[in-house]
DNA sequence: AAATACATACCGACCGGTCGGATTAATATT
DNA sequence: AATATTAATCCGACCGGTCGGTATGTATTT
């Protein structure tokens, strides 16, 4: 790679980032492009060689996160060998995910908002999650078939899983005081499997 | 109430849902002043006597909301005889309540959006959402005391039980056709109740 | 020299909020 | 009952400022 091209790959990452700090200290309509380039150290003219819009930077975000996501489900996928233990694991995940990412999440609910008008962030955000789901159910189904779940209804039961794991990572973050989350977690888990286990 | 006392209380309403309706549609920054005026069929003098900011009409928004929300749960207080039944009767009350007033969820998420930044949402909006937890994990108690449910810790057993709703809130709202989110909450707390329900 | 990468100055649209005044209604006065 | 006075309600033009985006110039690399 050119030292030219290094410079510009670099330059756009420092934008990417200074974008998410930026957006994540004030949200996304209250951030200016002239903030985003200061905190970037870069001129509006950089801005817009690198990126046509504001929305446009605010996507790019949204497919990196959707991205690493993704990787990280895959790496369990292989890790896979109990499957009501790594059920256990994978329910546990996006608590560490967000806790090592607090400061991003007001990020992501923005994207949730910004997604029930755009329709383009609505796909993007919506079928990554329906793989989401589509695995976790998988998963149970290899239990259902190896003995150590009991038979019923997979994609219900994932959707149960996600739900539950979906409002304690949101009330985690909103009251992070209000309880201790870890336990919570813990004990909805248990509770689950408790009753899909098969003895 | 005098003729005039009358239409001033008119205006202001059809401010407050004029605001509701176009914040639900746009979102509360793209959502101008001058249109709400507009929808509301008055003009922005009005308003501005009304209100002292279009923020102000937010909050207003928002404490009629939580007072709607407050009421109805105070009504399930009272129909409350057996500790498991009304424990799923209140678990599918969100449901309903949202189902009803769908196209206002937009509009709720940006409280939370806003709640993250704005100490003065945030406060109004976790206060009661607290109130709702403490007031299940009542219920719970009296469910153990009269030795319908097992013993365990009631607020860690509420808080699973509102993550769980709250999760397939979410997801219902997001992803309509994904699922039939009815069904996933029944056998969601088919299996938590079975759980916690002493035979 | 040609192209890429960046900088600066600037435009036009928009938006929250203000302001002076008009209109309506309630009250006091005659 | 008619009129004058006052107060509340409402109107809409307007302002100050901001912000996304552009136009144009400069420097650096190939």
């Amino acid at each position: 790679m050119s030292p030219l091209q290094q410079r510009s790959e670099a330059t756009y990452n420092r934008i990417l980032t200074a974008a998410e700090a930026c957006f994540a200290d004030n949200g996304y309509d209250a951030t200016g492009v002239a903030l985003i380039c200061q905190t970037a150290g870069v001129s509006k003219g950089a801005f817009y060689h690198h990126f046509s819009s504001k929305q446009e930077v605010f996507l790019a975000l949204l497919s990196r996160w959707l991205e690493s996501t993704e990787t990280q489900l895959k790496a369990f996928q292989e890790t896979t060998t109990n499957v009501p233990e790594s059920l256990k694991l994978m329910a546990i995940m996006p608590q560490h995910i967000l806790a090592s990412a607090n400061q991003n999440f007001p990020i992501y609910l923005e994207f949730l908002t910004k997604a029930v008008r755009e329709p383009q962030i609505w796909n993007a955000t919506v079928e990554p999650y329906r793989r989401y789901s589509e695995f976790i159910a998988q998963v149970i189904e290899t239990g259902m078939e190896e003995g150590s779940l009991k038979s019923m209804d997979a994609l219900i039961s994932a959707r149960v899983i996600i739900s539950f794991v979906l409002g304690v990572l949101l009330q985690g973050f909103f009251d992070p005081e209000g309880a201790d989350w870890e336990e919570v977690t813990q004990e909805g888990i248990r509770v689950l499997l408790n009753n899909w286990v098969q003895e």
